[in-house]
DNA sequence: TATGAATGAGTGTTCATTCAT
DNA sequence: AATGAATGAACACTCATTCAT
């Protein structure tokens, strides 16, 4: 075989392989797709391997080429948000043209993005992150997990921070007003989702949020409106 | 047999009776302490019949006869925890010689007292609330854990309506208090849990209350201190 | 409850639970007899604990209440025969009216008593021992199996050291003997079983391990006859 | 298209032909010395397909263009090994300048031949041989097995026979004694491959080899010196 | 009433084999 | 010829529940 043929075939299997790693990642995708509906409407434990491999049109096998087992598939939907989540915070977080009360604006703007981001998959990441899923995580998993709330943590803290400094905000520890907040947002949408499951009234949700994130905004401004 | 002897015989059966479901229900404490204990360590879908039964030093078999399946028994212990609750916003709710402000007081003291009631329960009511499990419950059970969260919501709501009416509390819609207050609560509860799970730090979780209330308090007063 | 009644009690519970314990015992047997069997026809890898629990009459789960795990009971059946042929050799060794030539003849039906203790298992010990088999057992059944094996040649060992000792036997290492004779003995066992399912021609099995037995014993006496 | 130009294609066809046979040969080879390595790492049931074609450098699916499955792939390792002994054997039934004893002593160093020239695969041919995974051979490649075996041991069977005419072996079926020498032999390579499992400690083997072979000489010569 | 042995359906995961490219 | 993604049957093991004693 000469050079130029090398070469050639070379380029062919750039573009070969380049495809084959678009495609598995569609396949990744297709399959998170697929078990973030079976996880929601049954739950992590009711949810088979094979219920997933069937809404995703897979033989059960498959799943295993993507994902090391049923745990890390569960996680992979959870950190997504968290990192989504992340960002979103990062842009508010950074966005030095906003005043604090603004910037609680957007914080409700981007919690509100974060919700419609994956609506099905931020409920299952409060399961998982509040519930016996998580005594069940692999130590790798459990870490990432953990680092990445400490990061959404850390700059959720960050941005009442500024407030403080600012004088807009009342004085006080800006980790638990983070704390306080995130569990507020957790809190609703979990309530939400349970009221849901019991009256079959549906989505409330959004109007909840906006109604808990004003009356944070109002304890937590020294000047509420 | 003469009718005296049947008389006799009749006193000394529901005697017999009386004892009987005195031990019954005994036997049914019995099972549920051990059961709280087993389902906090575990969580739902690891705890096994087993497991509980060696806990309560019974045999398997035994559970079945005070409690129809493993998810009848779990909800008990939920529901108890509710009932307690319900008395607890009663009498807060019912003592008319507390402001509304005093009222807040008592009412965090009041989901303090809840939380001691059985701390390892009220998580399990969470998880129970806002998971996978609540979709699995059976339609008895599911109703009367709806009335009961209904009950509840209701004394909330009406303790918030008190406030406004008098015009202590920011005009707002009494309902939508008593959510906010109930996901406040439950989020800081997981939220914790989640927390010293991940940590491994533990117990944060009454000053995260304190706090988280206090911010609560700041909101829904028209003139906060 | 008066105490006579408690004694009774405590009577009959002890015959229960006598009873129990040998009805245990005999279930245990009535397994190993069956994946005996199994084992045998398929071979470690090829039997399913689904094909013992149908040989056995019993459903897959109760095989778990006896063995701990498939390999458990695979060892069981091979730790038996080390075990019942360690006694064998004891009686051999401890004989002091025998005659080093004599002993060896007893040896030999020691070989045969073991081998038609458990026909069927003895292959499978070899296969345990022999093959891929042992680098899947959990360490504990390894130790185990490593003691037995150690104290069985040690037995044998020291036969034949006896036998040295006194002039009869030619001057070599004991060990080195005992492994000889072991390694004779099985290798014999395992040719014949392949013959028999290649050829399917059954049980030259008994003649050649005689006339293997006698060939060693030429070899390892100072004057053969 | 004329003939002149078909001759010459078939010409270069067969010489296409030919170059792809040989290369179809060489990783017929490859894929086998890779299959040693994994079968004799692993045992038979452990090593995987995939296993196999990560040591050869291929993919799962190129094994099947030179192997029917696992099973062929397994057992052609084996198959070489005894046309290999074949062969020695061969070597040393056909000398006529050596004496019996000395055709004793050429077998030995025939075995220990066999031994060097694949030693994993050896080990991998008395698993072969002597357990499960002879049951599950197809009929071709088990008659095959029976073939090459039969052809051995009858090459052993000759030695001793001749040794027995001379009158220099005791008078014994050739056939025992070949079946005795064959035991002999694989007893020793299992049995030390066993303790190198078991104790860790490694090759005792050419040293045992020796030891027994020596005793089998003892036992075989009507004079042992 | 209490037991606990037995059940057997159900699950996550593996891996020999196939086949479209 | 070579690939390697996909398959799907198979299997060890679990556990809620039952039932004979």
């Amino acid at each position: 075989m000469n050079t130029v043929q090398k070469f050639i075939d070379r380029l062919c299997y750039m573009g070969i392989h380049e495809r084959k790693e678009r495609e598995k990642e569609r396949r990744r995708q297709q399959i998170l797709v697929s078990a973030k509906r079976v996880f929601y409407d049954k739950g992590y434990s009711r949810a088979t391997m094979e219920d997933i491999a069937n809404e995703a049109e897979l033989s059960p096998g498959t799943l295993y080429l993507y994902f090391k087992n049923k745990e890390e598939l569960f996680a992979s939907l959870s950190l997504r948000i968290l990192q989504y989540m992340i960002i979103r915070l990062q842009e508010v977080s950074n966005d030095t043209k906003l005043s604090p009360e603004e910037k609680l604006e957007a914080l409700k703007s981007a919690m509100f993005d974060v919700y419609d981001f994956d609506t099905a998959s931020i409920i299952n990441m409060f399961h998982l992150q509040s519930s016996e899923a998580l005594k069940n995580l692999s130590a790798q998993v459990l870490a990432e997990f953990n680092t990445l709330s400490g990061t959404a943590m850390g700059l959720l803290a960050r941005i009442f921070k500024e407030g403080i400094i600012k004088g807009v905000f009342i004085d006080s520890p800006p980790v638990a007003l983070a704390d306080t907040f995130w569990s507020l947002f957790s809190g609703v949408v979990l309530w939400e989702a349970s009221k849901s499951i019991m009256d079959g009234e549906k989505d409330g949700l959004k109007e909840s949020l906006h109604f808990s994130f004003s009356l944070f905004n109002r304890s937590v401004m020294i000047h509420p409106r």
